[in-house]
DNA sequence: GCGGATGTAAAACGATCGTTTTCCAAAATC
DNA sequence: GATTTTGGAAAACGATCGTTTTACATCCGC
């Protein structure tokens, strides 16, 4: 692994397990196993190892959601959910701690809700066999952000719920 | 309004429009229009300052859910997003990022989830006629957990969805 | 009018923040 | 093999953090 891919990887670990603003840059350099100097170097500041951060779970994320139905963008959540634990969605954190006072982190997160909706409206699409169907997607992509929401405190319980409940929603929107 | 009042409601805008780490002790102050020293006497620390403001959201919004159908649930949402903004459920980002390191904040975000999914019981059990809705309930408090996250990027749209879909979810159970 | 609360303004506390710099060893390049 | 590049260890930077303390003003009950 190259040293920017560790460094990520470590800054990814420490900013979802105990938050952006807390985690402190020596912090990173340790788990990083890389000292101050040379993490500037690579990553250039806080502000934008946060922003390299974000574009690297958003890709990781992106992956594991490369599915053909409604139901199986559920079953990977909870897959995910299973391996990683909940947190809540990084992204929302992010800009939840920043306020939206830094625009590379609110460009982070604007371009992953876009690409996660325009996953969804494929996968809905797919499903539904045509066009039209935007009311849908969106019911979609709200149960898919509560169950990454509730399943802070509920667990894959809450991934299970949002999987039947989209099942009834799909069912409905077909007939 | 006496002072812890004004204190905690200084607090509760500052916290949730800029984050609460990312909110120093002295910007509280100014907003509260009080010295630091009567700050510290009134809510004892910056750990005990976020726990109160967290108990006085939460009774605000408990006082807003106090409806009688999963419909007016959703209106509810909606009339707190036109007016208060969507910044995400404060618990959660409280939560976030503290990484559950602070008891007391820990214990405000359950307590806060255990009276909002009992009240959804409640309204759930109103509606269907009676008890064993428990499947109803836990997707209710997905959408609704989902509407409140999805509105930081969508607005009052993302609600309207929730709202929208919860109708059929309630209707499915109906029959 | 006096003594005890009560609160403010402001300085000071040590700790930690993000970031840069200095010095030096190792490794790669010619 | 000399030289340039690279990166680590550690100190130092000014700023800001949460918190406490030191003064001084104001108001209350007596």
């Amino acid at each position: 692994m190259d040293q920017k891919a560790k460094l990520v990887a470590a800054a990814e670990r420490l900013f979802d397990r105990h938050g952006f603003t807390a985690t402190g840059m020596d912090r990173v350099t340790v788990l990083a196993s890389m000292s101050s100097r040379t993490l500037y170097k690579l990553a250039g500041g806080k502000t934008a190892l946060i922003a390299a951060t974000l574009a690297e779970r958003n890709r990781r994320f992106m992956q594991l959601l490369e599915v053909r139905s409604v139901d199986a963008l559920f079953a990977a959540l909870e897959d995910w959910v299973r391996v990683e634990g909940a947190r809540g969605c990084l992204f929302l954190r992010a800009q939840g701690e920043t306020g939206g006072d830094a625009p590379e982190i609110s460009a982070a997160v604007m371009a992953d809700k876009a690409a996660f909706r325009n996953r969804v409206a494929a996968i809905v699409a797919m499903e539904t066999g045509g066009a039209g169907e935007a009311a849908l997607t969106e019911q979609i992509v709200v149960l898919f952000e509560g169950a990454t929401a509730a399943a802070v405190y509920r667990g894959p319980d809450a991934v299970a719920a949002a999987r039947s409940a989209a099942s009834v929603l799909v069912e409905a929107a077909r007939s």
